[in-house]
DNA sequence: ATATATACGGAGGCATCCTCCGTTTAGCAA
DNA sequence: TTGCTAAACGGAGGATGCCTCCGTATATAT
């Protein structure tokens, strides 16, 4: 998680945790404003920060941004955790998924960084990737145990096919295209004569 | 269509054409090789030609990759053509899927080339894009007719979750999973009590 | 106050992008 | 064939970005 500083367990100079977090608030800002190709110098630059010290921190474009989408799965986490008692579970699956899309919505870059490619770490993929996981398992798991959805597929399927649908982004009322490909989806998982009431 | 050469209705230089060939095979072994961010000027180093030739002919990236996977999307667009008078419209479209897949396998970087972006130009989408449509139009069209598929799902919403649950690629494996869930997918898509059965 | 581990910054080497323009040549007409 | 010219070629070069390396600055412990 984060950067190479440290690797020992002693505290880290005030100055470098002050230029984590302004470079982490600048990358956001370009990232979000330029795609994930955006120039790392310019989030040096915003950062008002050397790009050596960019280096540091984060030795990889990878690294900077696991760093910072990182918060934003776990919003999605949370979110997962909170539904976890929810009365049906096909309705937990689907209210999951809609709210997550809104969360993605603001965040432009983020499904690239959720999306392995061959040249990423997959240091990446262990980390964030593992608990999106679990929280999709969760949510499936419930809906198994009851007899309500298929068993013959994946947490990680299931992952990738909802971050898949959601590369649908980068057009004219995306969103609703979106929520009703995932419903359509969600219908194909349930089990025949067992469907959401939510 | 590719290039700015030739605004008039003349007939282009001979070397022009054999430059663009050249340019073209050149580009499509790249790119299918280093992915879409590689080098452009190593497409021009492949092909024996100038960088400033490659510019001429192929203005910006995204020109040269319309051009490229053009022909890729014809091979699909054939495919969905024979399979019009498949007897089973389910199957038919799932065939044209299971298909698809295989297609898009070889060529890496062809998915990147189907998803609009916001920086790319409307021109791709407006060429490849409706000619993948009508065709997957057709196939859903029959399907519908038949009372075999729900009617509330446009072909473009289709055409984007096929591409979408492509996107699941880069990982060991990605084929089985693919054809699960665009399996699943389409099972979402039939109407109750109405199951292929191919 | 001093020492020193730690962090900073940016110059610099290399690659790529893309433009611009002098040079070459295909195709045509005499 | 020869000569002409529009069309096409090729690559130098300025701009930008990537990443490394190392001299300088400073936070913190003593």
């Amino acid at each position: 998680m984060g950067g190479e500083v440290q690797k020992t367990g002693k505290k880290p100079r005030a100055d470098s945790i002050r230029n984590r977090e302004r470079l982490l608030e600048a990358a956001r800002d370009v990232f979000s404003a330029g795609g994930p190709g955006a120039s790392l110098e310019a989030v040096a630059r915003r950062a008002e920060v050397g790009i050596g010290t960019l280096y540091r921190h984060f030795p990889t474009r990878e690294a900077l941004f696991q760093a910072v989408y990182s918060r934003e799965v776990d919003e999605m986490v949370t979110l997962a955790g909170e539904l976890a008692n929810y009365p049906d579970p096909v309705a937990a699956l689907r209210k999951w998924m809609h709210a997550s899309i809104r969360m993605v919505a603001t965040k432009r870059g983020m499904l690239t960084a959720l999306t392995p490619t061959l040249d990423s770490s997959s240091a990446f993929y262990a980390d964030v990737s593992a608990r999106l996981l679990s929280s999709i398992d969760t949510l499936m798991q419930r809906g198994v145990a009851e007899g309500r959805l298929r068993d013959d597929i994946t947490s990680e399927e299931l992952m990738r096919a909802f971050l898949g649908i959601c590369y649908t982004r980068e057009q004219e009322g995306w969103q609703k295209t979106v929520i009703r490909l995932l419903d359509v989806f969600i219908d194909g998982l349930v089990v025949p004569g067992q469907h959401s009431r939510g």
